[in-house]
DNA sequence: AAATACATGTAACGGGTTACATGATTTT
DNA sequence: AAAATCATGTAACCCGTTACATGTATTT
């Protein structure tokens, strides 16, 4: 059976780097791998549980606080964590609402997938800033230039700056294809 | 609330095109926009009486068998349809496993990593192909390229082109700093 | 005659999201 | 004192996948 539950294996992940509490996680996921990864608490919460009776995971001795529960990862819990690392990602089947959408624009008004494809463009625009902004402070970071994990945090960064701009260029063609191949009602507004 | 269910709003969408049996929609689906959309028969049957329940689509005389069920969609289905096709799409929470998997890359040995990137780029190369020789067959199509939803239908096939194309990039590049950054085990091999 | 493709559906499962409930701690 | 943040958890829901069951029509 095919493997699910990839929440797990991102906690596992988490708790290589550092012990973390339920909270920590969460913030971790949304602070620093939000542009390719996500979980919430109601996830969260029951898996921690879930992999506390699996011994993947133990409560942490050094509590900061009464109220929190910080986890660390187990040995046994790395071997589960690095086992799945090697297996082959699942090839996930596709589902993008935008391209479904994009496909049946002729149904609708021509302004109105100009305008859908200018807040993809903008969105796409907003994130690449940010990506490129990540970058700079990366790769003028000498400390983090001699991390092993350097070159595997790059990486999607990178793929996220890369495919921002490939978004943003299409966004644009696409445009254009549209205005050139169904002028519809948008020609009339260039004599206005 | 936010839309979900757009297993309702896809199959809609093909109704539109022509009247089709669930097993129709579903080799609609597989051969036309698997790059982008998935549907297994498993929702599409449900979902095909709840629309029927809602008068969004109808039994359609024209059955070429007695087995077949085939539907078209009604008026009110249209409606339904053009009123989603004009809300804007969902910005879905990123789950990339092969991102996630990378960006620990450090856990396991490097050529475990090069390979799994040898891999994806692989499927990219074969995706591209298959995308330009469609592409091909579009544009070289006279009677297609006078069809208004032309530049609909060219959008998500570009789209692919483009991200196939960056995809195969980023993999080459990402093994290059994989090789520089974190030589580790790769090196000695080169002397062999 | 056997294998493949056509065709429709149900049941169980599970993964992930949202909303709800609750309270402590820190900052303004 | 109030607001914001920290912090943990549960319950309900629903979407989508997988597996199962069943039978017909067509092709080899």
């Amino acid at each position: 059976m095919a493997i699910k539950n990839k929440t797990k294996y991102a906690i596992l992940g988490v708790l290589c780097l550092k012990p973390c509490s339920g909270y920590d996680i969460k913030k971790f996921c949304d602070k620093t791998i939000s542009h390719y990864w996500s979980e919430n608490f109601g996830h969260i919460y029951p898996v921690l549980k879930q992999l506390q009776e699996e011994h993947f995971i133990q409560p942490s001795e050094d509590k900061a606080s009464a109220k929190r529960n910080v986890f660390q990862i187990t040995d046994e819990g790395k071997r589960e964590f690095v086992e799945w690392l090697m297996l082959p990602p699942e090839i996930q089947s596709p589902r993008s609402e935008l391209m479904l959408k994009l496909s049946f624009g002729n149904y609708i008004a021509i302004e109105h997938v100009i305008a859908m494809l200018g807040e993809v463009k903008d969105r796409n625009i907003r994130n690449l800033a940010y990506y490129r902004e990540l970058e700079g402070s990366y790769l003028t970071n000498d400390a983090a230039k001699k991390d092993p994990a350097f070159p595997y945090w790059l990486a999607p960064l990178r793929h996220g700056i890369l495919t921002s701009e490939v978004n943003i260029r299409w966004c644009e063609e696409t445009v254009q294809n549209i205005k050139q191949y169904a002028p519809s009602n948008l020609e009339e507004d260039a004599y206005v």
